[in-house]
DNA sequence: TCCCGTAAAATCGTATATGATTTGAGATAT
DNA sequence: ATATCTCAAATCATATACGATTTTACGGGA
């Protein structure tokens, strides 16, 4: 009925963590506590965490364990870079195929960031920011390239909890970037003008 | 003495033998067999094949087992697009800092690849075009980039074997495009026509 | 003939047990 | 006071054993 195995529960649940914050960088997981907590073997909890090694979540050692993968203050920087590369690819290979009703929707959740710039809460504003993208990317025909932009996003909703910085004025520029991008799309412009655009 | 762990052991032998194409796409991965040609039990090689899971190398079902990623017809081509990519960026990102050994080794690589030319080799054609790149995009400072790069080139050394395909005239051109890029970096010009031109 | 149900074989999933390695605390010598 | 050695505790690494699930083969009934 679970159809789920418990690497695959062990995994989610440290995932989840991972993401949440609870467990911060450098982090030190031990098999025996978190199978305990789960009810479950180590050997579980050793797949997941493999898993989770090959994504660069967590680093490992031989006879010593895994712990969160530490960030470099570059690491932040870096991740926003490759996102920032990624999805300008992804939203440009989209652009020819956008429908209206896509624009439409984007340009509704751009709306909603603009009013929430009222009272500004860097986390629903963020949310609603990857909602704008997604609506955008996710019709790209590349998987490979629609996977890094996921894996993208996961990334930095680890590392914002951690070394959060956050330039007030710049949610504003945001908005007006998106107003900018959807007016490109709706004009059909060039892919090379839309991908740099959206690369901000 | 060995200081690598079995998992290690088995995760190398495996991924070898993808990427050298004895395990064609689309080959089950039993447990059993492998274990015992390692002289090892089933445990390292699940956590192996976890990894390669996470990877994309492998696709995996519950309770059936594992077998090596079938690849599409689109795959090779989706692979091509996000390699274009990435590296572009990466060579781009390295172009400020370009030494003139780095460019002498790349140009020596190029004459290299001119000269096989006569007595077509795809295989070896290859190798070198990693190596031209390489010699380039090796300096980048965003980490999570030069990763993207070296697995896309793993994944494509994967697909090529399998799907194989060349067009002939693609090599001539190929060189062509290398002395391109070189000029471009050499004359220091902006980034985004090295990226652009790196693409290719 | 074709479909379905049943049972056996193959294979995976996990727990437990044991050995190996690393870490850390305390004692001892300098 | 510091460095080093020794030993115990913590933790990982793996093998083995057993249970669960899926696949496959086979035989009876429509």
């Amino acid at each position: 009925m679970a159809a789920l195995s418990k690497s695959e529960q062990a995994y989610r649940l440290i995932r989840e963590r991972i993401d949440s914050g609870r467990y911060v960088p450098g982090f030190r997981l031990v098999l025996a506590p978190i199978a305990g907590e789960l009810g479950m073997s180590v050997v579980p909890v050793r797949e997941a965490i493999r898993r989770l090694e090959a994504e660069g979540l967590v680093t490992f050692e031989l006879n010593v364990g895994a712990q969160v993968a530490l960030v470099e203050e570059t690491e932040y920087q870096h991740t926003m870079e490759t996102l920032a590369l990624v999805e300008g690819a992804a939203t440009a290979m989209v652009a020819p195929d956008v429908t209206e009703d896509q624009l439409a929707r984007a340009a509704r959740v751009n709306e909603r960031m603009r009013q929430s710039l009222a009272n500004f809460d860097p986390h629903r504003f963020t949310e609603l920011n990857l909602e704008f993208h997604s609506v955008l990317f996710e019709a790209c025909p590349n998987t490979h390239i629609l996977d890094l932009v996921h894996r993208g996003w996961n990334r930095l909703k680890v590392l914002r909890d951690s070394s959060f910085s956050f330039v007030p004025g710049r949610a504003h520029e945001s908005v007006a970037e998106h107003d900018e991008i959807l007016r490109l799309l709706a004009d059909r412009a060039p892919a090379l003008e839309i991908e740099l655009a959206a690369r901000n």
